[in-house]
DNA sequence: TTGAAAGCGTTACCAT
DNA sequence: ATGGTAACGCTTTCAA
C-alpha cells in the first residue's frame, strides 16, 4: 500500500541501501541515479518511515509539550511559539494536558516515552521533583518554560517574576496609589510568590505598609478571581488598586468592580499580569505586566534542540525581562 | 541504557516471544511466569517501543491535529476537547499550526504522514481539496471538524450554521431591531456564509429587508472588525444591532461602539458567534450562538478512533445543535 | 505453556 | 559508485 525503501529500490533497479543514501544525502552517488530514484520517489509518492528510521537509532523529531491547559490562553500563546519554532526545527509536537495534577504528569512522560520523544518541554506545575529527577537520569533532554523547579538543574526560561512584581507596584505608586490589594494565586506556585515579593519590597521601599488584609489568595479562575475581589471592595477599608498576578484573576477583579458599580479605573486602578489576549480585550483593557511569551517558547525549543544535539550539556536557567504595557485599567489616584 | 525486552526476557529466564505476550496479555501463560515477568518490568522501569511495535504493523496511537493557529481561543478549546478524548482513548495529538496555508497543510500532512500517524483531524481551512482527496486514496482516517468541504465523502463534525444564523437574527428581531447589521467572514469560508444565509433567511421570513450596505466582509482579526464596525457606525444610516460572526469581530465591534461612545446595548446591540471564553469576558458580556465545542471534539476523536479501529467505513456528517446563550450585549430597541 | 524465527522499513558498516 | 547484510525492538506464526 504505503510505497517502502524497497519499491524505490527495485522500481530503480538499484539496492536499497544506494536508495537510503539518496535520501539523506550521504555518500557518493552519480547524479544520474540520484535523480532517478528522486524521479520514482516523486512518482510512488513515497514518504521514508520516520517510525523505521527512529528504530535504527536516529531521532523520532518529536517533542512533548507539558502544559496545564491549552484552552488557558497563556498557555496557547506559549503552545503557538513553541510548535512555530518546533516545526522550524524539523520537530512535531505532541500536546499533553495536564491539569496540574502530579498523576496525569506521570501518566503522559510514560506516554511520551513510549513513543521515544527526543525531549519534552514543561510548562505545567510540579510538585514531586523526583519525577522530574528520574526523567533527567534517563538522559532525556527537559526544559522548563514559565514554571521553575528550584534547585533542580534542568533547562529554565522564565520571565522575571521579581521584577514584574517591582513594575506593576512602580506603576501603582506612580499614580499615588497607597492602598493596594493583591490577587495572587496559590502560594505554592514559584512565580506567583516572586511577583508578589517584588511588588512588596517595591512598596516598602517606598515607604508604603503592605496590609496583610490586603492579600487574597485564589484559585486559577475567573470565578474565584470575582469573589475575592469582592470581598476586597466590600471590606470596611477599601483599596484604591488591586494587582491581580495574572489576567484571569484581573478579569474576575474587573467584573467584581462592574457588579458593584464602581468605576475602573475612575474610582479602582486594576494591574494585571502576562499580556494574554485577554487583557486587550476587556473593557477598560487592562494595563498588564507582559511576559514575552513568543520569544520563550522559541528559547525553549532552541534549549532542547541543542540539547538533543549534544551541542550543549550545561544546564541554564534564561531570565526574560518582562515590560508594562499600559492601557486604560490604571489611572491616577483621585 | 533503556531496558528492551531482551534484557527483560533474559532476566527473567524466558524468551522474549513470552515477555511480548504478557506485555500484551496475549496467548497462554502461566501466572507464575507473568507475575516474575510484571516484577522485572517494573524493577527495570521498562518502557515498550511503540515505535518498534508500530514498525511491525501495529499502530502508532497517534493522532494528527491540523488548526489554523493554536492561540485562537476557539481552536484552543476545541483542542482541548480532542486531546482529553483522544488521551482517554489511548491517543496521543501532534498539534500543528497551518494558518489557514494550504502549502502548511501539505507540509504538515506530510510530515505527520512520515510519522505514521493513525489519522488526522482537521479543522482548518483548506482549498485545493485534491490535498484531501489524495489522503483519503491513502486509506488513512480523516475527520474534519468546524469546517466542511462539500461534496467530499468524508467524516465531518459541525455545528449547524444555518440554524445558528437563524437564532441570531431570531433573537435579535424578537428584540424590535429592523436595521441589522452583519460582520462576517470572508465569504470562502462556508460555515460563515451559512451563518448569513439562515440570518438573512430568518429576517425575510419576518418579512424585513437586509440591507447590503449592512454587510462587511472581514478577515479573522479584532483589528479588523473594529475598522469595519466604525464604518457601519459612522454610516448616515446607522443599525441598531449587529451580528457578528464570531467572537473576535464581536469584540471589534465593541471597541468600535466604545470608541464612538455608543452605548451597547443601550444603544447597540451586539450578538455573536462561538461562544469562547472571550465572549464572557468582555464588557458588556456578549450574548453568543454557543457551539459546543466540547462534544464536537469529542465526537471527532470518537468518529476517527472507530475508523482507525475499522469498525466503520460509512463516511457520516454530524450536525451538532447550537445554542443561544443570552448575556448582556443585546437588549430591546428602544 | 513456551520458544525460534521471520518480518516490519530503515541505517550504517563493510565489501566490491 | 553501489550493494549485501546485520541491527534496531517488537509481534506473530508455527512448532515443540
Amino acid at each position: 500500500m504505503k510505497a517502502t525503501i524497497y519499491d524505490i529500490a527495485s522500481e530503480a533497479g538499484v539496492s536499497i541501501a544506494t536508495v537510503s543514501k539518496v535520501i539523506n544525502g550521504k555518500g557518493k552517488i552519480s547524479a544520474e541515479t540520484r535523480n532517478a530514484v528522486f524521479a520514482i520517489m516523486e512518482r510512488l509518492d513515497f514518504q521514508p518511515s520516520v517510525i523505521a528510521s527512529a528504530l535504527t537509532g536516529k531521532k523520532t523529531f518529536t517533542l512533548g509539550l507539558l502544559v496545564p491547559d491549552i484552552s488557558n490562553p497563556f498557555f496557547a500563546e506559549i503552545a503557538r511559539a513553541i510548535e512555530d519554532q518546533g516545526h522550524q526545527l524539523g520537530y512535531s509536537v505532541v500536546m499533553c494536558n495536564t491539569d496540574n495534577k502530579d498523576e496525569k504528569v506521570e501518566r503522559y512522560i510514560s506516554l511520551l516515552l513510549q513513543k521515544s520523544v527526543d525531549g519534552i518541554i514543561i510548562a505545567t506545575g510540579i510538585e514531586k521533583k523526583e519525577i522530574l529527577e528520574q526523567l533527567m537520569a534517563r538522559g532525556l533532554p527537559i526544559v522548563l518554560i514559565a514554571r521553575e523547579l528550584p534547585m533542580l538543574a534542568v533547562d529554565t526560561v522564565v520571565v522575571d517574576d521579581y521584577i514584574g512584581g517591582c513594575m506593576a507596584a512602580k506603576h501603582l505608586l506612580e499614580l499615588g496609589h497607597t492602598d493596594i490589594a493583591i490577587l495572587a494565586e496559590s502560594q505554592k506556585v514559584n512565580s506567583s510568590r516572586e511577583r508578589m515579593r517584588g511588588f512588596k519590597q517595591t512598596m516598602s521601599e517606598a515607604g508604603l505598609l503592605f496590609k496583610e488584609q490586603f492579600l487574597k489568595i485564589c484559585d486559577y479562575k475567573v470565578e474565584d478571581g470575582k469573589s475575592k475581589a469582592l470581598e476586597l471592595l466590600q471590606g470596611v477599608e477599601r483599596p484604591t488598586a488591586i494587582f491581580a498576578c495574572n489576567d484571569m484573576l484581573a478579569i474576575g477583579a474587573l467584573q467584581a468592580a462592574k457588579e458593584m458599580n464602581i468605576g475602573v479605573p475612575s474610582a479602582i486602578s486594576i494591574i494585571s499580569f502576562d499580556n494574554t489576549i485577554l487583557s486587550s480585550v476587556t473593557n477598560p483593557p487592562l494595563t498588564t505586566i507582559a511576559q514575552p511569551m513568543e520569544q520563550m517558547g522559541k528559547l525553549a525549543v532552541d534549549l532542547i534542540v541543542e540539547s538533543i544535539k549534544e551541542k550543549k550539556q550545561l544546564k541554564q536557567r534564561t531570565v526574560l525581562w518582562p515590560e508594562i504595557v499600559i492601557r486604560e485599567s490604571t489611572q491616577e489616584k483621585i
